[in-house]
RNA sequence: GGCCCCAUCGUCUAGUGGUUAGGACGCCAGGUUUUCAUCCUGGUAACAGGAGUUCGAUUCUCCUUGGGGCUACCA
């Protein structure tokens, strides 16, 4: 993918909550597009509903971005961990553009574009009520388009409450082509006169989105498949500013199992909850990359810079995807695995650590973390796997003795004494993997017992567990001394 | 109800006017491994329906059906 020259993209949050998956989505393919063309990803800050404002809720998805490794190059951005603005087309907070909003407001009023409204909402339910029970559409039905000039003028004087609205051009047909979707046709007179500043003089999403994204230079507008409809307007308000609009790409929802839009009802959806689940933000983001979008090959697995390079949002599904975790966990392991040992360590290390304290002083901590990474999807089960590491298990002979393996109660003892001097042979030095595996084998060669019968009583009674790394591995992490302790303490009850 | 969008395995998806309709996850079976996990191999399973265009449609067109979104002084 390349451009000829680079494009800005944006990303607008309300805070009014947590940042949703789905959000987190949009925010990726439109960081992916703006860095692909060397330009910029900017946020913004939508806070124009004061009814649903959330303090510290842009602190939040600002974080939430930066967990995700999405942090803005412009606008509303993270400063030594307070929200701060960043760019020279601010401000980038809606609350802090309202003269901004006023002016262009006035000037659609000026050139008769738009009209104020002084209908109360108690008048609009009432009208809609009775359009629905005719079964029209609900659409303002333009009463005060018919007041007059003096009429308007004195109500304004009067200071009687209003809101502005815009004026559709009924018998307009607009088309429209979207990055994703293609063209798109829709009738003015099935469009509805949207109100575009409210009566406390806040804008609303429409004009706001409008004007700032003009003001801001963006190039391309990436949102979600719920605007499709209120897009006819958003076009119209370009037209009328004389303003040219941005390339749109609205992406398909994400769906609950039903196929519903993805819901809290049904789902977890904030992305902090995935974050609480221990997701690495590779996995999440590797997974959110490919629901909706594909790069026509079977790679499946991508990092962010692998996604820079290989997305496009023409490839970008349209239509909506149920966001069934079963694959995420797939790619949680995958990515388990990918990072080093040492970052795998420093993750399970707290966790672990909390339960038991030896942790914080062990040296030999990224050698056992080794043996457990290909065998663990979410870091908090390491405490369960490592814990014998870390605690000698109180082990019985039940749990050594294994049919499948063939050690019956009668061979036990005599493979335990076995264990037990051959490896009281060994070296200290010569206390590693590869020699204990040599030494073993041997074992069961002379003895002619099976592998297994010689392997899982010691790997059973090294760890207390059914199932867990092999014999060799923690054996030679646990050291001479501990092993044979072990071997030795196992109760013949 | 009105407007708009969408439709390939259970899920995420590839794909073409003529393919054994491909991959991944999941699931099942087998293999490697002392166990489990990992890993490898194989299997399971899909073009919503009906017309039309065409020598031929999963693919193009229309209709039906189904699903979804919007229909606020919320975004």
């Amino acid at each position: 993918m390349w451009y000829l020259k680079s494009v800005r993209t944006r990303f607008p949050p309300s805070p009014t909550g947590l940042l949703h998956v789905g959000g987190l989505r949009t925010a990726l393919y439109s960081y992916l597009v703006a860095k692909q063309s060397k330009g910029e990803f900017l946020v913004r800050i939508e806070d124009t509903d004061r009814e649903r404002f959330v303090p510290g809720a842009t602190k939040n998805i600002l974080r939430t971005l930066h967990w995700a490794d999405l942090d803005p190059d412009e606008g509303v951005i993270l400063d030594q961990g307070e929200v701060s603005g960043k760019g020279n087309r601010g401000p980038y907070i809606q609350s802090q553009r309202l003269d901004i909003y006023k002016k262009y407001a006035d000037e659609l009023l000026k050139k008769g574009s738009a009209y104020r409204c002084f209908c109360s909402s108690e008048r609009l339910d009432q009208m809609r009520e009775d359009q629905q029970k005719r079964k029209e559409a609900p659409m303002y039905d333009r009463l005060c388009c018919s007041l007059s000039e003096e009429e308007v003028q004195k109500k304004v004087d009067a200071g009687e409450s209003h809101v502005l609205r815009l004026k559709i051009p009924r018998s307009e047909k607009i088309t429209f082509t979207d990055d994703i979707r293609g063209n798109l046709t829709f009738m003015g007179h099935t469009i509805d006169d949207q109100v575009l500043m409210k009566s406390d003089g806040f804008p609303t999403y429409h004009l706001a989105h409008v004007v700032d994204d003009h003001l801001m230079d963006i190039d391309i507008v990436i949102r979600g498949e719920e605007w499709l409809s209120s897009l006819p307007k958003h076009l119209l308000l370009f037209q009328e500013l004389g303003w040219k609009p941005p390339r749109y790409a609205h992406v398909p929802l994400l769906l609950n199992k039903d196929k519903t839009k993805l819901s809290k009802r049904q789902n977890d959806v904030a992305a902090e909850d995935y974050i609480d689940k221990g997701y690495l933000p590779e996995a999440l983001l590797n997974f959110l990359a490919l629901l909706g979008w594909n790069p026509g090959t079977s790679e499946e697995i991508f990092s962010m810079d692998e996604l820079i390079e290989n997305f496009s949002i023409e490839r970008v599904q349209k239509s909506g995807a149920i966001f069934d975790t079963e694959k995420l966990d797939w790619l949680q392991g995958q990515w388990i695995r990918k990072i080093s040992v040492n970052e795998f360590a420093d993750r399970i290390r707290p966790v672990v650590s909390e339960k038991y304290h030896e942790v914080e002083n062990d040296s030999d901590f990224e050698a056992k973390a080794s043996l457990i990474q290909d065998r663990l999807t979410f870091f908090p089960e390491a405490v369960e796997m490592m814990g014998f590491f870390y605690k000698a298990p109180k082990v019985k002979a039940d749990l050594l003795v294994n049919e499948k393996q063939k050690v019956t109660k009668e061979i036990l003892p005599e493979v335990m004494e076995a264990l037990k001097d051959t490896l009281e042979s060994i070296d200290e030095k010569g206390w590693d993997e590869e020699n204990l595996k040599e030494v073993l084998f041997k074992l069961s060669e002379d003895k002619e017992w099976k592998k297994g019968q010689v392997l899982w009583p010691l790997r059973a009674a090294l760890t207390g567990l059914p199932y867990s790394p092999g014999a060799f591995e923690v054996a030679s992490v646990l050291g001479k001394e501990e092993t044979i302790a072990r071997i030795a303490s196992v109760k013949n009850t």
